[in-house]
DNA sequence: CCAAAAGTGTTGGCTCTACACCCATGA
DNA sequence: TCATGGGTGTAGAGCCAACACTTTTGG
């Protein structure tokens, strides 16, 4: 038997969040995963994962990237599920419809603070967070985590928060421009303060860095 | 059904080979396949991988890695086959006993210069080439490939042969030494010419190099 | 002594990092 | 006018790419 299960990420105040479902039932109750489930017979992986995401969550369209397979012959005794691990990326976790999963409730938690997880969903979660943060190093995929239009200092926050490091904002702004992936918008956020022109990602889809 | 299929890599002659098995049944007849088969209930993936293998090549304790899962639903019209991809590495394609596979008789191809391929079997010799490439780049994954002792000249040559480019051999030979993965040997080979001094891999197991 | 492969350094350009002050606005 | 976040430049160090000749051996 085959199942996918999606490793959400979000990024609010500050804070990276992933979405789990605390589990009702098996021997793992109590504790937390991944939304995910049984693959259909006849059923594309992608369309798969989309799937499940969108009966947990009711989310749609998001940015899907699989990750890795894992053999998980410990999830239930007696059947063996291979389980295909995929990331997803949504912009802001308020979109999703709460609680509406199969599998049980569902809420978004602080990746620095998750609770127990089943199964070998705590190796997903490493390994989903290790590619998240080499991506961003040399693709364009922050356009999946943010708004349309965003001023330059929530791309830098975005950064900092998801590589865990803080960043210097010259160079990080001499390097993001250096690539070539933005598009600086006409007007500008006003706020209590001097307005922050806003930019927005040349692409909404996965490219990548050419550094020749 | 979950199966495995293993891009098996070699380097002989100068040149990039691939294990092949040409397929004696169903509608895919006459192309040929990376060895693989049916993961058995309660087996673990890498262990299907290595035990199928085995069967069609002899060969055990290779350099094994997953790269990527397949949905693969094209395989066989009324079976839903999910494959699990990976690629292996040996020292020297003259090491496994051919011809044995159960799905028909395989040989070695330059990669090249490859066969019709059946199922999506193409897309996972793109895959796996992609991942070795980049893997030579940042780690010593070329202890698989080579002897355990062997000269500048030979690591050289590997290099230049599996990136399909020429190599700066003095640039090359900084390099390297500067990721300190080599041990320089206090024999030397002699041949035809001016000896040259032998190195090994100071770890047999896969090190990332650390660019700080 | 000749052919063939092994072995070795330097320079210029580029990139990266470290670092601090002025600007525009709302209150 | 002040508080707050937005926006900008430069110099030094380290890294990388380009490039050709000398050494050692066997025949």
């Amino acid at each position: 038997m085959v199942a996918v299960d999606t490793v959400l990420f979000a990024v609010a105040d500050g804070r990276l969040r992933t979405y789990l479902v605390e589990l009702q039932h098996g021997q793992a109750r109590g504790k937390w995963a991944f939304p995910g489930g049984l693959v259909k017979v006849g059923e594309l992986l992608d369309r798969a994962a989309r799937r499940q995401l969108h009966e947990s969550t009711g989310l749609s369209g998001t940015y899907l990237e699989q990750l890795f397979t894992f053999g998980d012959p410990s999830r239930d005794p007696r059947a063996h599920v291979v389980s295909v691990a995929y990331m997803a990326l949504i912009r802001d976790p308020n979109l999703l419809h709460s609680g509406n999963g199969k599998s049980g409730p569902g809420r978004w938690h602080e990746v620095a603070k998750m609770p127990p997880l089943a199964y070998d969903h705590a190796d997903m979660a490493v390994y989903a967070l290790k590619r998240l943060k080499s991506k961003l190093e040399y693709s364009n995929i922050a356009y999946a985590l943010l708004p349309k239009e965003f001023t330059f200092a929530e791309l830098e926050e975005l950064y900092a928060t998801v590589l865990g490091r803080p960043i210097d904002r010259r160079n990080f702004r001499r390097r993001i421009m250096a690539m070539g992936l933005l598009r600086r918008l006409s007007h500008a956020r006003r706020g209590a303060h001097r307005p922050a022109s806003l930019y927005s990602f040349a692409s909404q889809s996965l490219r990548f860095i050419e550094m020749l």
